[in-house]
RNA sequence: GGGCGCAUAGCUCAGUCGGUUAGAGCACCUGCCUUACAAGCAGGGGGUCAUAGGUUCGAGUCCUACUGCGCCCACCA
């Protein structure tokens, strides 16, 4: 073996293994209980990015851990057609090539797209791979496959037929650039410096006149109305009187209506009801007209008379200038407001009214809230349902429809005779009304989230009842970004309350967003993306993982830093160092015939491991030590899985390789290994295999390449570590009071490395040490001689108890379960040695004042739980007995 | 306007049920190429846990207020 470890040489050929082996492949088994995730499906354009590369470690890791821990594991991958952005990406192809959609029509379209989507919707799969994400690619899902078009017609149709989808002619947002409507939660406001317009509107005699405020001057074109507060005084004589458009000269009333602010403005507001959501909804209850002024491209309409043919912001110089000209315009003043864009495009979104289908939220929206309120599914971290809640409870109608081609197609057939609208799975031959033949079908397609609204069910066989829906549905857990909690999170709880009666999945773990080192958000604009590929690339994809999920909270964005996954680096080669450093004494370099690794244990349940059995007859301390931690590493970890902290399971994971077993154990297990006794280096090899195993085991769903990849290495491992079963606490190496020795050793031993650093011991200079325990450690020290030796450069260790024997230039160390004395002859250096002791007394007296102060309050030894109390006193003993040597030192310093 | 989050070492951040002397990584200082690992080892410095109150025997942790950042929703034209 290398003496460093190769990413590189590894994952690729590890993923093949798993790949071919079918260890990812999941089927409803009912011996075993159900554990599944749906992946949220990256769109066919996409490219890995650190957000997709966050989300599906997340969701690896709780795959593999619950496929270790005995569950039948589905991690079902797919990917999404991605209507608009899909499309736009053909567009642009197509500019290149100097064509248009119109050019080539409907099916030439659609033909390309999916030749788009043959050659570019399987990158993203194999850059999932690259993360080492353990799908099962059997059941790979695309949201226009032949299933999830099943569904999805279905579930319109159905919908539609209980009044839940609906056409209508209102106002939505319309995108210029994409040329289609888009929901409400697609537009994003930004806010803009712009101004504010007053313009005088005069009475037809110019009796009167009424001033109002807009930020929008060329809507005034589409302008049916002029409202005021019922209430408000100045107005109240002025409703229901004419007014005339300024330039336009068009006549119009004024109306009352209670969405006007008194305080705003002037407190009149001009009414354009086709192209403003407030005043369309004014529109509707006064009963005032709308007239769109708008073209679809983002130009002024017929409507607009000489304005016509205008983009809306030559129309609005122009206007202005108008107005002034005519001497409309009163003022001008600067004014910030939010303009709508699109998510997509980022174009600015237009409102105005449009024939476009929606779906009716409100009952729907009702379960969705009940089934999370009552704990059905719960958010991780909690917080977000607050998010959630307040969404759902001020829910809107969903427009559906989009004027694009790539998509689901609306499965409805108009009449042109009749005007009958029928919505079926396929084009009826005539009017089921007038019996009309030549049904036309609507042009439009869904809205990309209304098919992967149906992914938890869609995928697993709906709407045919199959045995995968009856296993794995509901899902365990869903695993996503904050940013898609409206998009998509809430559209499958409705759907999945509507469509199965059932909530979609029991837990839904929400991370936050993967930032640049100076916390901006990556993106194409800004240029400061890192690729995710290139990290892995550089440092391996375990590397990249564990810096994704380690030191941040769940559910709170992250910074990247190149630092942080060298780090991981770091630690991926100190494991590799650590397992070739055990297979370097039981693998079979080191024992070719595999006989002298121990004796076989008839009770051992897995034959294969009978060469390297733990003999409890030669426990030494630190094989108790480590067997302890261990355990409590276990409980540790598999408790921060169980409630999501996969960070901090991480982190323990990481300090127990680490600074446990590396720092410690194997130091210690040294003397032993190198030593003579045949039996008790065969025990010492087992040990150092256990742990090692079980290392990996609990390392395996935070970084699976080099566990696997070292797992298969030793003597007598199952074929994958996958199938190794998570480890459990074994309660035959509970060792309490052990473990509390061994800590006073390794107390001990920093105490005398800290002193060679302070006087200067060179690290090749062998001391002598004459020691003497406190009462009750007498044993373990004198039996620990050999450590001393190896960790603290100690040659000779003494055990005495009468302190005459001590030489005058010799240091001493006190630590709580000793007292050292180190003769260090001519490097002796006395002032030193009574700076040490004074620094000391000072630690160790604040020490004692403070667990002094709390002994000594009576509220503290009255409600304070026993074992704190306890531990107060002992630690106050223990430092009162090193105040009283370090005083008796002091003194013989002089 | 409503809601949420954050503030802890020079930097980036952890900190689980309120309970030892508040931790990590990076950076910094000192010494080591010790036969698993110099991508390493050993030792060290560095904190009024934003501020002010409160609850409690005990608060980084719970409550209230305040300051400063950040985000989401809503949209007063």
């Amino acid at each position: 073996m290398n003496k460093t470890y190769d990413h590189k040489a590894a994952e690729d050929r590890i993923y093949k293994i798993w790949e071919d082996s079918g260890y990812f492949h999941a089927v409803p088994n009912p011996d075993k209980p159900p554990y599944c995730i749906v992946i949220p499906p990256p769109n066919i354009t996409g490219q890995l990015h650190m957000g997709h590369a966050l989300d599906n470690t997340l969701q690896d890791i709780l795959i593999r851990y619950k496929r270790m821990n005995g569950f039948e594991a589905l991690w079902l991958p797919g990917t999404d057609h991605a209507s608009i952005a899909t499309e736009a990406k053909i567009v642009e192809q197509m500019a290149q090539e100097g064509i248009t959609k119109a050019d080539v029509g409907r099916e030439e379209f659609l033909k390309r797209a999916w030749k788009w989507r043959g050659v570019y919707g399987g990158r993203i799969v194999n850059q999932l791979k690259k993360l080492g994400s353990s799908c099962d690619w059997e059941r790979e899902r695309f949201t226009m496959d032949e299933g999830c078009n099943r569904a999805v017609i279905k579930v319109f149709i159905d919908l539609y037929n209980k009044g839940l989808v609906y056409r209508g002619n209102r106002i939505i947002n319309w995108c210029p650039g994409c040329l289609s409507a888009l929901s409400d939660i697609e537009v994003e406001y930004k806010e803009q410096n712009s101004f504010l317009w007053y313009v005088r509107y005069d009475a037809p005699d110019k009796s009167f006149s009424i001033t109002v405020a807009t930020s929008r001057p060329e809507t005034i074109l589409g302008d049916t109305a002029v409202a005021v507060h019922p209430d408000d005084e100045r107005y109240k004589a002025l409703v229901g009187k004419e007014v005339i458009i300024p330039v336009v000269n068009r006549a119009i009333s004024i109306v009352a209506d209670e969405y006007v602010e008194m305080a705003f403005g002037t407190g009149a507001v001009k009414i354009t009801p086709g192209h403003d959501p407030n005043d369309f909804e004014v529109g509707q209850r006064t009963g005032v007209p709308a007239i769109r002024v708008f073209t679809d491209d983002g130009h002024m309409n017929e409507n607009a008379g000489e304005f016509a043919g205008m983009t809306l912001m030559e129309c609005r110089e122009a206007f202005v200038k108008a107005l002034e000209k005519g001497g409309a315009l009163v003022k001008t003043e600067p004014y910030a407001h939010n303009v709508g864009t699109c998510y997509r495009c980022g174009t600015t979104v237009e409102t105005m009214i449009s024939d476009q289908w929606f779906v009716k939220m409100a009952p729907l929206a009702k379960p969705a809230i009940e089934v999370v309120k009552n704990g059905g599914i719960q958010f991780v971290p909690k917080r977000f349902e607050k998010t959630y809640f307040n969404w759902m409870e001020n829910i809107r109608d969903w427009c559906i429809s989009r004027q694009l081609w790539w998509g689901h197609r609306i499965p409805a057939y108009y009449c042109d005779n009749c005007g009958e609208i029928t919505v079926r799975d396929t084009m009826p031959p005539k009017c089921p009304k007038c019996g009309h033949a030549g049904l036309r079908q609507d042009e439009d397609v869904l809205d990309t989230w209304f098919s992967s609204g149906m992914w938890p069910f869609s995928t697993l066989g709906y709407p045919d009842d199959t045995e995968e829906l009856r296993y794995f549905y509901p899902t365990s857990m869903l695993v996503t970004g904050y940013d898609i909690i409206f998009f998509w999170v809430a559209r499958m709880i409705v759907f999945g309350m509507e469509v199965m009666g059932k909530h979609p999945f029991d837990t839904v773990f929400v991370h936050g967003i993967v930032r640049d080192a100076l916390g901006r958000k990556m993106s194409k604009s800004l240029g400061n993306g890192i690729d995710p590929l290139e990290v892995i690339e550089k440092h391996g994809a375990d590397s990249l993982r564990f810096s994704l999920i380690t030191g941040n909270a769940p559910g709170s964005d992250m910074r990247f830093f190149w630092e942080k996954v060298e780090s991981a680096g770091n630690f991926c080669n100190k494991i590799y160092n650590a397992a070739r450093f055990v297979l370097m004494n039981i693998g079979e370099e080191a024992n070719p015939d595999g006989t002298n690794c121990g004796e076989a244990n008839p009770n051992e349940t897995n034959p294969d491991e009978t060469n390297y059995v733990i003999n409890p007859a030669l426990f030494g301390l630190t094989d108790k030590w480590i067997l302890h931690k261990l355990n409590g590493v276990i409980d540790e970890v598999t408790t921060n899985l169980d409630a999501f902290d996969l960070g901090l399971a991480a982190q323990k994971v990481y300090d127990f390789i680490w600074s446990a077993f590396c720092d410690w154990y194997i130091e210690m297990a040294k003397p032993r290994l190198y030593g003579e006794n045949a039996a008790e280096k065969a025990h010492v090899r087992a040990v150092l295999r256990y742990v090692l195993i079980q290392s990996l085991k609990l390392l395996h769903p935070f970084m699976p390449f080099i566990s696997e990849e070292l797992y298969r290495h030793i003597p007598g491992a199952k074929e994958t570590i996958m199938l190794a079963g998570w480890p459990e606490r074994d309660d035959a190496y509970a060792f309490d009071a052990e473990t509390d020795q061994m800590e006073q050793l390794m107390e001990l031993i920093r105490a005398i490395r800290n002193m060679r650093a302070e006087m200067n011991v060179p690290p090749a200079k062998r001391i002598a040490l004459l020691l003497m325990p406190q009462p009750g450690y007498e044993k373990i020290f004198s039996e620990s001689a050999i450590y001393l030796n190896r960790l603290a450069g100690v040659e000779k260790v003494h055990i005495c108890t009468d302190k005459a024997v001590i030489p005058q230039n010799a240091v001493s160390i006190v630590s709580p379960a000793a007292e050292a004395f180190a003769p260090l002859d001519q490097l002796m250096d006395i002032e030193k040695e009574r700076e040490r002791v004074e620094k000391e007394i000072v630690r160790v007296q604040s020490e004692i004042a403070r667990a002094k102060g709390k002994l000594k309050n009576t509220g503290f030894m009255q409600k304070a739980p026993a074992g704190v109390v306890q531990d107060e006193k002992n630690k106050l003993q223990q430092n009162e007995e090193m105040l009283q040597k370090l005083f008796e030192r002091k003194e013989n310093l002089g």
